[in-house]
DNA sequence: TAACTGTATTAAACGAAATAATACAGTTAA
DNA sequence: TTAACTGTATTATTTCGTTTAATACAGTTA
């Protein structure tokens, strides 16, 4: 379901909380399902559950999953999240493109290279 | 001439970096242009000479400056600095694009958030 | 009741970043 | 030539965030 790279310095709960965002944004996981519970994870991914204990709390602050002690932890709607995560997206994407053109590129150049095809990854 | 952030989490040697690239590319620091010196600099940020160090040679082996002992460090031409730097924005702008599109936005929806006025800082 | 959930806490280990203190060789100007 | 500057190198120490480790507690479920 998740595994870690070792090629990737960032600190692990980062990873886990990355690739369980992307599978909850991609409806991979829908809402309602339940995730993993902290101790199973972390045994899967050789990892101290308290790693996967604080990617869980920092997911929950994020509005991507919910919580409950006793019961497990489980994907909410999605709708705050996924707002947030495009409005993140669109200034990253702002920043990139605001130092494209001040080293040298159109804004249409730069636009163009979203339109292309054969992109994205 | 450089000042650094302490909202921003990253490597004191990773920020003086960014900031010295931004002046070299914009034109700011034209090539030829000596930098200040190691201790200068270290000084002048109150930081451990060291850490300066690390960010000019950082700096040097991706080909922003040069580095010649008993002389100072110097701006270099930057173009292929300049063309590296697009391909790394580049590259980052594809992703993004690539992860809104995944979100449900288009590609005509994302090239205009671009085009749009009013942006870029 | 037993085995599972999430949560909380404290201590220790680890590693990258940064500091500190020197040292050495080349350059430059008085 | 000497003094003061330059970049560079090296080693030790400190600091701090990440991670591990070991528990403990309360709620849930079969």
């Amino acid at each position: 379901m998740i595994q870690i790279s070792y090629s990737d310095a960032r600190p692990i709960y980062e990873k886990v909380k990355e690739q369980l965002r992307r599978l909850i944004l991609s409806g991979a996981l829908p809402e309602g399902e339940r995730l993993p519970s902290v101790r199973e994870l972390a045994v899967s991914l050789t990892v101290n559950p308290n790693t996967i204990q604080r990617a869980y709390r920092e997911l929950e602050t994020e509005g991507y999953i919910v919580s409950i002690p006793g019961k497990g932890s489980f994907v909410t709607h999605g709708g705050g999240a996924k707002a947030a995560r495009i409005a993140e997206l669109t200034e990253t994407l702002r920043k990139t493109a605001g130092e494209l053109e001040s080293l040298g590129l159109s804004r249409d150049e730069i636009a163009q290279i979203i339109t292309e095809e054969n992109n994205h990854d």
